[in-house]
DNA sequence: TATGAATGAGTCTTCATTCAT
DNA sequence: AATGAATGAAGACTCATTCAT
């Protein structure tokens, strides 16, 4: 009930879902301010309603519980990024494009790990509930746009298949996770690395691949 | 008290002793399973006593908590992981060590994809408390010998410097978790590809190029 | 964040606030009966939540925990004995007014058992925590406050120093907390005898020997 | 059945009872020792028997539970504490011995503070067993038998009533329970004073006023 | 729409006691 | 006689969620 966005048809309906929305909207920025001060563990719905000025029992108007609010967290997340994305290739010389978009990708992450965390708690296999499968479709969509962004970019540039950009920046994509969330757990620090660096290689070595490929 | 794997003298203590070990082994199995089933959430000494055929408060009989349960879950894990990469690269040609020592490590955490999320929550930064920096180090010095027994094959197969061949690894390994962790998360499957490919792909890359610069 | 009594300004927030107060006062009423009636060690969150009415988590809305419902009952005690011990010397003819001190010191402490048994355990010195330092500040206090107010009625009748009649006071009042407690015991009764008579001997005693020195 | 220190009449039973009573002595002396090191919170049958040299479970061929173990240390206290007074008394000059036997119960609280405690734990009205009727009676025969010593000392030196002496001396008794149990929970050191000192003034006191009642 | 008091199941952990060996 | 593994009820406390107002 709750949780559509419904889009109503009267004037009145409409009007009323605005206002609906934005309190939801704020509702979300609180909950993400939590998250990234106190960490997934940390984010009680208590503290969240308060960071988002609601007693407890006020977020269950806007939200059907938690999980969800984690669930939305991760689709605007995922949206954000895409957008950034998306940006980061637009404005770069076309040569530059996959580099940035790249890096655009890892600057996202990099600058809010709690979104990574969220997304890898949500996602996880094992959940209580999962999400709901269209819930899970609509996220799943934006990922692939974002990768698609990025894949657009690599074919263009390098002159690949679309089946070879693709599996060439899920790879890419994969790396980074890999190290951010290594180096988010510590380890790349004991190990004496950092993922900036590792990331900054990796892209050199695909893009000089693919340049070396093409002659 | 609970925790040390204690060695005692007489015959009588020895065999103890060994009981004691094997039933510790049993819980951490159990812990184990419960892990797999229904993940770290879900992982709650209850669970873990019930699937061990134990009252909550038996656990306690062998661990002293539940943080301890994990930690050593980690620290059998990571020295399996060892083993097993070690073994893979001692067993192959040298000129097959990299490949072997790398596949090992993929084999290892595809085969137990819940001890790689234990080893992610449990070195999480934002951790409750923390694993007691003794733990830590004894963790880290495990996950440094694997990543360093496949640093010295990729470092004599491929002429590096130990830098080089140190950050190639770390670049390979966070690259598998990568990959590992984005199919976990059921994302890679949502993509149209597998860690498995991937990484085979990038194993194949790295030795490659490798095997150029040494003309 | 539960404790403080928090004076709050509109008359919204004042009426609120004042259902707080009360209903915090009738958990420690409730609190109050199970000690009279289990005593300290049968007083456990369950069974004072249930003596309120409440499931074992209301409490916690308005208590941090178990000690700070012991320690506010104890404050209230002493609170109200100060009152009453002053209230019993002003309202007595100068002359009466040690002795009328002294006694509403006794009979308070006849008349609530358990609220002697309750300062003994919270300030007993080997306890597990101990009392914040603040509030063991505060309590001492108001101790100290009700002993003056007696070793000032004596001072002044007896034309003590205050230093002696502080003395007297102390005497005075560790012998009535001994005799309550060996009535409590029921060791004064199998020995025949009660707590007021020892008191009131005591109290006389005192008296007459002042007086006997004043001439 | 465990519990009764019962006389067998055969030899074999008799030397078997000696050792097991020489065994439970040793439980108990361990008992106290935890006492003492951990207070009455912390002392858990698994400390008393590990004290003891015993497995938690060898515990129960001796008491039948850990209240049993408490009332016959208690009991032990009380032989102890009158061994103690008489002594005092017998090895002194009659007309020292009141103060001697009173000053030798406050020593033994003085240095025992934890056997009071434990005195005012079993004896609590309110508790959960209470004591058997029979052990109650024990308990209370050494207690009469304590102060029974007490009494006669003041009587034949104040040539006083069987009926005066006792309760001059229950009065003292009472005081300076008050006064042991007003230092160990701390509240004498707050309010300037120390128990030895009162309870001294009060033997002066008591003794003055016998002395000069008898010219 | 919003409150916030209240619930109650669930968390980890402790410990007296039992019982097969 | 003694062990010590195991029980299981009990403890304090947390928090997502509900519902009367």
């Amino acid at each position: 009930m709750t949780s559509a966005p419904a889009g109503t048809a009267s004037p009145r309906g409409k009007r009323r879902s605005a206002v609906r929305d934005f309190k939801r909207q704020a509702i979300l920025e609180a909950a993400r301010e939590v998250f990234a001060e106190a960490g997934l563990e940390g984010a009680t719905i208590r503290a969240i309603a308060k960071q988002a000025g609601y007693a407890p029992g006020g977020i269950y108007l806007y939200y059907d519980g938690k999980e969800q609010i984690y669930a939305e967290i991760l689709g605007d997340s995922l949206a954000r990024l895409g957008t950034t994305v998306k940006d980061a290739a637009a404005n770069a010389r076309p040569a530059n494009r996959p580099r940035r978009a790249a890096q655009a990708f890892f600057d996202f992450y990099a600058a809010h790990p709690d979104e990574l965390d969220l997304g890898l708690y949500l996602f996880q296999g094992a959940r209580k509930q999962g999400l709901s499968p269209a819930l899970d479709r609509r996220l799943n969509g934006r990922l692939i746009a974002v990768l698609q962004t990025m894949a657009d970019a690599l074919r263009i540039h390098g002159r690949l298949t679309p089946e070879a950009a693709n599996f060439e920046t899920v790879s890419l994509a994969s790396h980074m996770v890999g190290c951010l969330i290594m180096e988010r757990t510590g380890r790349l620090k004991v190990l004496g690395h950092d993922a900036r660096a590792l990331v900054q290689a990796r892209i050199d070595e695909v893009l000089g691949r693919l340049a070396q490929a093409n002659g």
